[in-house]
DNA sequence: ATCCCGAGGG
DNA sequence: CCCTCTGGAT
């Protein structure tokens, strides 16, 4: 078996199936809190999502909000000028070229405003149950540190990855890499001596840490 | 000081 | 490829 579906398992084995960290109702208000968690922690999306979709709880509202109400309600963020224009824009062109709809294919989503490839993943696989693969900082990081990718761009990482895990399991590859990253493959200190992929790991050898 | 489930523009 | 946008958590 090749090592990213080696990982993946022994993954699986102790993370198992792990849900969307972000709390919704709607497809739309996962598209949202989607945009809304750039660069910050599901836990501070999680936080202000409550307010902004009991004003706005749907794309007709949310179209028609004010910039400042909105900017004031998701400060917290971070980039909260550029995701407050993008989420109103956002409603907007899904009234306009949707219905009102959120589309279910990753080609039409990063058309939208604040949606890219990433984004776009997400939403898909959350959404619609379709198989999905975020190459978040996490992904990216320990992909290329066990040496299953060699390589930064994350088109390619997807690209690859896409060809050498199976469908069902995609979606869920991205949240256990992403869980792992967060609980242990840590961008500064990575805690190689107890890490349950080590011994899968071209970044732990080259440092000989256990 | 550094990172967080990035996107858009140059 | 690079830069900027952004504040909060650790």
């Amino acid at each position: 078996m090749n090592k990213a579906n080696q990982i993946y398992n022994l993954l699986y084995r102790s993370y198992g199936n792990i849900p969307c960290p972000l709390e919704y109702n709607t497809n739309f208000q996962l598209m949202i809190a989607v945009i809304l968690s750039a660069q910050c922690t599901d836990k501070a999306v999680n936080k202000i999502t409550p307010a902004l979709f009991n004003n706005f709880p749907d794309a007709p509202s949310l179209a028609e909000a004010g910039l400042s109400e909105v900017e004031n309600i998701i400060y917290p963020l971070g980039l909260y000028r550029m995701k407050a224009k993008n989420i109103i824009l956002c409603a907007k062109e899904l009234i306009k070229n949707y219905n009102s709809i959120i589309p279910d294919s990753i080609s039409k989503l990063i058309k939208l405003p604040g949606i890219g490839r990433k984004s776009a993943n997400v939403v898909i696989s959350h959404a619609f149950n379709k198989p999905g693969f975020a190459v978040d900082t996490h992904v990216k990081r320990i992909l290329n540190r066990t040496g299953v990718v060699d390589t930064k761009n994350p088109d390619r990482i997807e690209a690859l990855i896409r060809k050498t895990i199976s469908p069902e399991k995609l979606s869920n590859f991205s949240l256990l890499l992403i869980m792992h990253g967060r609980q242990c493959c840590k961008s500064q200190k990575p805690h190689c001596p107890k890490c349950i992929i080590n011994n899968k790991c071209d970044f732990n050898k080259l440092n000989n840490l256990n």
